[in-house]
DNA sequence: ATAGTCACTTTCCTCTAGGTACCTACTATA
DNA sequence: TATAGTAGGTACCTAGAGGAAAGTGACTAT
């Protein structure tokens, strides 16, 4: 393990403990686990096939990783049917629901500031210097 | 352009409309912003090697393609002083800023989530089975 | 006998983000 | 003369994420 020393070094270097909220976007925010995170939350517990057509552009095989991820970080739960054909019901974790109000207020974020980066990208592009 | 039948069927089937975090998390989660942006707001203006030398482990090239769209998007104003050696100064804006509170209701979940994640991912790697 | 369902798994392939290393112009300094 | 400092640009390369498509196993319905 690393002496209190070597940690504060990290902390002046290392760009995930520089910035406190970098392990936190790791978790919540990598690739298709908001939408299957919001999906979840919103039309409540969902079977494997279910997801995939509601999330609608998702193959199987991606799916199935980031399930796997969310459940081993405690935001989903996985119910096991041992029947013909199986059947398998994810669920959003107590853990998973705290999320909420953070996507809420990203989405009211979204809402008064969207049109503003948009204007802004638009501004940009229209400098032809670049 | 696409007609509301069209619009529809897109919300049902795309995962940018089927979650209406998607946008937001493109343009402020992609990856280095966080960091870049926690620099820029607790450090205030800085030179591009200071930005480097912050973050530590960032490279030049990538540090420029991330300030780039950070201007693109309106979070960041570039200021060139024509001087020799050339100096350059990038500060936050008033919409980046407004992503303050943003972070800081990230990092309070962090504080208070992150040790159950970590219990989450320790107790699915004990169990042997996978 | 064949097809279909579900929840994956596996194989193969592509694409791109990101890293390394070198280059630019210009001046002050040793 | 040579080197350092500044803010990048550019060419090349690699690893890994992610997509497409087919396979699997166990049973059911036709």
């Amino acid at each position: 393990m690393a002496g209190d020393a070597d940690r504060v070094a990290d902390a002046a270097t290392d760009p995930e403990l520089a910035c406190p909220t970098s392990a936190v976007v790791d978790i919540v925010f990598s690739r298709w686990t908001t939408p299957i995170l919001w999906t979840l939350h919103t039309h409540g517990r969902q079977r494997f096939v279910e997801l995939e057509r509601l999330i609608g552009t998702i193959t199987p095989k991606v799916l199935t990783q980031r399930l796997r991820q969310l459940e081993r970080d405690g935001m989903v739960v996985r119910t096991y049917h041992p029947e013909v054909p199986p059947r398998v019901e994810y669920e959003i974790t107590e853990l998973g629901r705290s999320l909420a109000p953070l996507f809420a207020h990203l989405a009211e974020w979204a809402s008064g500031n969207l049109d503003k980066v948009e204007r802004a990208r638009h501004d940009y592009d229209a400098v032809p210097s670049r």
